[in-house]
DNA sequence: CCGTGAATTTGGATCGGTCTAAATCGAAAC
DNA sequence: GTTTCGATTTAGACCGATCCAAATTCACGG
């Protein structure tokens, strides 16, 4: 009933109205067996019976304990990433943390304001998918030692955090051995920016693999596009400009591959009937396109789930001190760990055996 | 390099270092004329040499005044909510607040124990987009009038709060209409819980197109299934269980639509030529489904940034009262707005004529 | 009746900012 | 030379919690 007003109801509130000093209530709040049993529960019943809610900011001013962890994503509106986001909050909630949602847009300056932004509101640590172009000494700059930092799946170069990115050279590796047994024997490598690390790893996978099969790339075989379905489409002329036309191309992602495909049907030929394609993230679109797309899968939800634990580890990491200062020493000290998790190929109808002529 | 320590700096030690009181730092902080060139110049510069930040928490516990702002979703791996989550995000930014996030996934207790949680960090303001079956109740407990309150998407009976939705009605009215014109006269309503009031406005609009034209609805048209694809797969025989089978389904929404197209399939039909189907959202999926969907889009992120611009402003609305609590106040007198906003048909290839037998 | 120790409770400082009312300081005005 | 005034600066309380050391209470043994 909008028209009960004044103003919030504190400890102190609680603490006068049961007749007892605010220390006390504060020890029930926090569960102290110290506290009579009695004395406990007529607190207890005070608070629901005002509707008291704990200020979590007061508190942790005092303890310089912060309960919550900023979670900054270049682009929430990918599905990878949204996954990736709906598990951090999954894991992190199940903590007691609370998410700081921020999205850069793939922007390094936004970036740049949405972590000093949210540097301020104190977070215990902070998990970053770096935009493209992210320049690591700024983004020091911007977190300091305030807070561990997780990084998830582009480098940040001499960050000194740890790292949790997915295997991808192994996975564009999966993908080329997979077209090479197929009889594959021209294969392209499509699309991404050749300056992204993830690109980069993934062109590393497919040129050991040919290289292993004693396949030497053509340079046409390498087309750079924006990670971007539009873009992809826009460039799928590229792989036929000259002699020695790929039949079949390790794609960027899926968004680059599905791209792809659109504009290989704009040309007149059949993906999965006479050229090959595969992708990369194994986004839900992948098994619903025509024709459904091999691809890898990284369960992205459970990325984010062990980019929380990882996170909350160099947190919480060291129960022996109980010390705040202490603890962020501690486990800023410890060697950052670069995890790296295994990709699995999922083999759908977009690869085939090559055209024969 | 980690190694350099020493807890955080703060405003003290800035007013320690340039030999003035506490009170005239902050008055730098602000940005106010009252403070002497010279004396901003020399703080500010100290700021830049010690890598000082703000701690905003520390301001608003004095101030009352919060800088953030919750967005509670049911389900954030859904496209649509993502981009609706990034739309929020940018304009939250753009005003200088940060955005708490919690996802329920679609779980009326998960959303309790959120709303509780995200409320003791004390957001200015709240937006919500209610997990299917929640009680109004027990959200307005969890909330009281702590924070005015936008509820997005789902309706939540009695609230007394702000609320944007999509015009279902007129959505449904708008595809039920479009069959019509193909010539279909046994149109179905697939998908959805009956129980979800978005459901029962879009079953009203179809009701209403229907009745319109005559055509009384045979009971087997009305098809419940969960809003998800496997469910709607599964369910698509229900539809040709008896005589008058349709010729044609409006669906809940995107992933009913693409479930049905699947389960049609899986019975021989041909979605597109033999059995006509529309959706609900425009999903990027959508576009490039077998055959692309015939939908109803509603732009879920600039929905994400009138939600923002709604409870900001509750929030901030009054620029008139200086006093925050005053402001609360009145912004929470003032009566709640419905705001609808319209949805538009895109035409793709998944609605066709009727078959002739 | 008093000392003793365990069980409870508490006063008051503290976290890092902001706010209010009052102090300080030159310089212009009388 | 004193008063006055605008410009600047500041002391100290305060926001809502926690923490520490010390105070209080109470039952029990001597």
């Amino acid at each position: 009933m909008p028209g009960s007003r004044r103003r919030q109801v504190t400890l102190s509130d609680i603490a006068a109205s049961c007749g007892v000093s605010r220390a006390t209530v504060s020890l029930v709040l926090r569960q102290s067996p110290l506290v009579n049993a009695q004395t406990r529960s007529r607190v207890e019943a005070e608070f629901k019976r005002v509707g008291y809610v704990y200020n979590r900011a007061a508190a942790s001013l005092r303890t310089r304990r912060s309960s919550s962890v900023a979670l900054v994503v270049n682009d929430l509106s990918n599905p990878f990433f949204a996954e990736f986001a709906a598990g951090v909050d999954e894991a992190l909630a199940g903590a007691g943390y609370v998410t700081l949602l921020g999205s850069t847009g793939e922007s390094a300056e936004r970036q740049q304001a949405v972590l000093l932004s949210l540097m301020e509101h104190d977070p215990a640590g902070v998990i970053l998918s770096p935009a493209e172009g992210s320049d690591t000494l700024r983004v020091r700059q911007a977190i300091g030692m305030r807070a561990p930092v997780l990084v998830f799946n582009r480098e940040l170069r001499d960050s000194g955090w740890d790292q949790l990115s997915l295997d991808n050279a192994d996975g564009a590796h999966q993908a080329t051995q997979h077209l090479l047994q197929w009889g594959h024997r021209r294969i392209a490598f499509f699309g991404g920016h050749a300056g992204s690390s993830s690109c980069r790893q993934r062109r590393e996978g497919y040129a050991q693999a040919l290289q292993g099969a004693g396949i030497e790339i053509e340079p046409q075989w390498l087309v750079e596009t924006a990670p971007t379905r539009l873009e992809a489409a826009a460039q799928a002329g590229a792989l036929f400009a000259r002699e020695r036309a790929p039949t079949a191309a390790v794609c960027y992602n899926d968004a680059v591959a599905l791209g792809l495909m659109l504009g290989l049907q704009a040309r007149g030929r059949v993906p999965g009937a006479d050229f090959a394609v595969t992708g990369f993230d194994d986004i839900p679109e992948a098994a619903l396109s025509v024709p459904p797309l091999t691809t890898l899968a990284a369960d992205p939800r459970a990325r984010g789930r062990q980019a929380a634990q990882l996170v909350l580890a160099r947190i919480g990491g060291n129960a022996g001190s109980e010390n705040a200062a202490t603890q962020l020493q501690e486990s800023l000290a410890a060697a950052p760990a670069h995890t790296v998790v295994p990709v699995r190929l999922i083999v759908r109808a977009s690869t085939c055996a090559p055209a024969r002529p």
